[in-house]
DNA sequence: GTCTATATGGCGATAGAC
DNA sequence: GTCTATCGCCATATAGAC
């Protein structure tokens, strides 16, 4: 059974990603919760602590999915296919997550971008970095750690827009095919150049 | 000299990328506007529908900006190339047109989502796939035009978190850096497999 | 077409009883 | 730790004069 705070933050979580900071009230999430305002203002002081503990809550945990892509012993490119493969598992799951991460980014509140990166994200982009640079030692890691990011992100957030686009079939949903695309069009993008022009 | 109207709309463009919908009050617009709250509900029938307005108003003449992509007479190569920069120019120049265009596609709400993909996008879009095609006939020319446009989408807006990264540099702000990248993997990612196995 | 004045209600936050 | 009651403020929206 959840404590009160906890039951709290995880409403918070669902509200804040489908309303946003200022489209949720503390009337609303006190009666989402089953619990009086002044309640609330007993576990927070107030209503920007309540969202950066929220945002906290929301993240934690999130790297112990990734341990296992990075222990297992495999190839650099069976380890680009799993990462791809776990990230999206992550965004297409748990879709308050990725609106959340989504509504941070767009704040861009240099503060808590700083608490999001280095707390969060800063030892997976790390490692896709070294990642990066096994599959393409010349070229650019950061930019090569950041489009592999980007694809799957914006994929996951392009969704409900591509549906009414043509060519849409019934498998753009399914995480396999997603993922099998992207591994293949970023596994084939980073081989060398000059292995193409032999 | 722009009407009253249009002085409303463009500043509601600015503030509700910046703040959102439910961020931005009609008092602060009515002050950014130099009008009365009244004078905008003469114009308006109320938030909502100037929200509408705003939006279709930020959106008009984007794609003006591509015929010139299209237009031109040169590779499918290059027409990729161009298009990547087009879009990159776009969305770093108009950050309002971007943002605005996030909190849309993150909102979600079915009727608007599909004005946007039929009003405004799907011309591109469609273009996007024909080139897809060109380039590599055999692939989901679908999942390849959202690549690209994700690539491109993504990059931008996660900027500012990837500034907070390890392996950054000053020329990865460059539009013609990101450009030349994304080009570049796609163009490598796109080529027939079996020519990378010669 | 723009203003001042106002109606009505929801907002964040607090006081104080239990 | 939770409640009811309330404060003061700001929200959207309207009425009616000019």
């Amino acid at each position: 059974m959840l404590s009160s705070k906890e039951k709290i933050l995880s409403e918070a979580i669902v509200l804040f990603a489908e309303k946003g900071y200022s489209g949720l009230s503390m009337r609303q999430l006190a009666t989402a919760a089953n619990i009086s305002v002044a309640a609330i203002y007993h576990h927070f002081p107030d209503k920007n602590a309540l969202y950066l503990d929220a945002i906290r809550y929301a993240f934690s945990g999130k790297e112990r999915v990734f341990a296992q892509v990075w222990e297992s012993e495999c190839s650099a490119e069976e380890k680009l296919a799993r990462f791809v493969r776990a990230l999206l598992e992550i965004m297409l799951q748990d879709r308050n997550f990725h609106c959340l991460m989504q509504r941070e980014i767009m704040e861009a509140n240099p503060e808590r971008m700083h608490l999001l990166a280095q707390g969060v994200f800063n030892q997976q982009f790390c490692l896709l970095m070294q990642l990066a640079n096994e599959l393409a030692p010349e070229q650019d890691a950061h930019l090569i750690a950041s489009s592999i990011i980007a694809l799957v992100d914006s994929t996951v957030k392009c969704q409900p827009l591509n549906k009414n686009f043509p060519g849409r079939k019934p498998e753009h949903d399914l995480p396999e095919v997603i993922a099998t695309h992207i591994t293949g069009l970023l596994l084939n993008g980073l081989k060398k150049v000059n292995t193409n022009a032999c």
